[in-house]
DNA sequence: TTGAAAGCGTTACCAC
DNA sequence: GTGGTAACGCTTTCAA
């Protein structure tokens, strides 16, 4: 920590002007190299740090990138949510790569102008909003006017903000395709019904079993998002069941987890009786037992995507939305 | 979204001075009722807010706290740690409680100075530190001179920076008491060695030992934080091991999912021929299987009281330490 | 290569 | 109760 409090004071000290400490500092613009070299060793002596917000004033960036995690109706549901966590963390490293700042914020999207509030504050440069959920219709008219926003999630046709997220439906036919090869015939697909991801990965299984002519096996079992509703809501389904299923795509490895835990209460052994396959490739779906097979949607590669293409559209670029890859990783559960 | 850019635009569209909306706008200062009314409409009307990053430099202050996750030499370590992804997620609801936002950065530490550099830069109006792991020495010497910082971890006596975190030695205590209760008698300890939390809960355990005269039997089960690499490295050591212990002490419930998983993989079951305990008392603890008995930290408590402590210590008040009381969650692993 | 000075968009002091 | 205006600490023209 530094004695001097601002550039003059420093630059009284170095014998020299604001202006010339400034670019000396910045390494922008013209300064002789044995002036640069004297500022910078003062500088690192007296610990001498420009201040971020005057900077931030005159430039007119803050090179603060804004993270949302809107939370929906359930509104404790993702405080501690995997998903969510973990997006946050790998998001955090791509954008300190590239010297941003993340200001963190979860915000309880009331009415259709959470995301003006946010950016008329002039606190970020840009936003990342992670996942869509309810608040699809405000994303996409906000994203007419303002540029510097990428979105986690869904994609859809027409659709005119820019998303990132996994290929959904092919997912849902490569977990489903999965789980037949394994030998599974009386299928099930656990998980929320809201938001257009959970749809499309269910679309995408339902496609696979018309193909397979198995369609009229599909067993739907609601769920809620949050681990311990979810786990609930399946126990309380599968307990009651005429015919338990032999294999189970969740929409979501927060929700296979709650899947395991209710067979495992039923007392029925998983691969052995049921299969279940998971979606997102968690890092916390390899800690469970059994470890979970799972989608995989590359989510630290798609932070990186995400970063990658807000740094382009901060440039003025136009970007359009990317898809995933999703992969199949086998695991102990199918 | 605006299309006013600044206050200077905005005072002459309402036909009144900076100064007035300013006022008007903030609450602070006098204006006639209905000259706060008229702005204060058409404000909301045209969309305005004022730029956050000029009031900053105007006021000195940001209201935003930095919230620092040192990643210890496992450069990876914390990337998807369900610990610091948690409880920077109940920092983020405590802050913004508060009207404060929260700014995350993951930081390798470099020397001793990266605290100074962060601190300098004049981003932050005060730090949160999450886990002093080997870091202690420079977050000491910082606190002497740097007042707005509390730091998540353990307490040693002496200590100067103000710091919150459980009870660890009464922690361990009650963990390795509810063991002998259930019948326990030949126990491990697993988990890192390294950090002033582990040693402290295993401190705790130790004592408890001696007191009863078990303290021969305790079998110490070290292993690295990252979740995988803690699974194999308990599941070496029970592989070769003499005489299974019939109960494990975990020093985290990270650990104690590793430890889980290990006795999994060698057929042994759980709670039946071994009881596990963890510590933390995170959410994931409840969606295993078996769920985890563990010891509560109360991490969304201690969230709270770090920024209760820091909102004061920017008051300028001087704050001790707090300990966190330890609480015992039964599940099904003991 | 360097220095003087004009802002960046607020807030808060001081007059009126 | 309201308006003028000087900061806040920096970067960046423009001149020298």
């Amino acid at each position: 920590m530094s004695n001097i409090k601002n550039l003059k004071e420093f630059a009284q000290l170095a014998g020299v002007s604001t202006a010339t400490i400034s670019r000396a500092l910045s390494g922008t613009g013209r300064v002789s190299e044995e002036t640069r070299e004297r500022v910078a060793a003062l500088a690192e002596r007296l610990g001498y740090q420009p201040n971020a917000t005057a900077r931030n004033l005159r430039t007119q960036r803050t090179m603060t990138i804004g993270v949302l995690v809107p939370l929906g109706h359930e509104a404790a549901q993702h405080l501690s949510d995997p998903f969510f966590n973990t997006m946050t963390g790998f998001l955090a490293d791509a954008l300190s790569d590239h010297g941003y700042d993340l200001l963190l914020s979860r915000v309880l999207p009331k009415g259709d102008r959470w995301l003006d509030r946010y950016i008329g504050s002039g606190k970020v440069d840009g936003i990342i909003v992670i996942g869509q959920s309810t608040e699809f219709a405000v994303i996409e008219t906000v994203s007419r006017r303002y540029l510097p926003m990428v979105v986690w999630g869904g994609q859809v046709s027409g659709q005119n903000h820019c998303s990132v997220g996994s290929d959904n439906r092919k997912g849902g036919a490569l977990a489903i395709r999965h789980l037949i090869e394994r030998g599974c015939r009386r299928i099930a697909f656990a998980g929320p019904t809201q938001g257009p991801e959970f749809g499309e990965r269910l679309q995408g299984v339902k496609q696979v079993l018309r193909e397979t002519g198995l369609s009229e096996t599909l067993i739907e079992l609601p769920s809620h998002f949050e681990p311990g509703a979810a786990f609930e809501d399946i126990r309380a389904q599968l307990e009651g069941i005429a015919a338990m299923p032999d294999g189970i795509v969740a929409g979501s490895d927060v929700t296979a987890i709650g899947v395991l835990r209710a067979l495992q209460a039923l007392d029925i052994d998983v691969p052995g009786q049921v299969k279940v396959i998971g979606y997102d490739g968690l890092p916390v779906g390899a800690q469970v037992s059994p470890p979970l097979t799972t989608i995989d949607q590359q989510l630290r590669h798609g932070a990186g995507m995400i970063v990658d293409l807000l740094l382009r559209r901060l440039a003025g670029e136009t970007t359009e939305s990317r898809m995933i890859e999703p992969i199949l990783i086998v695991r102990a559960s199918t």
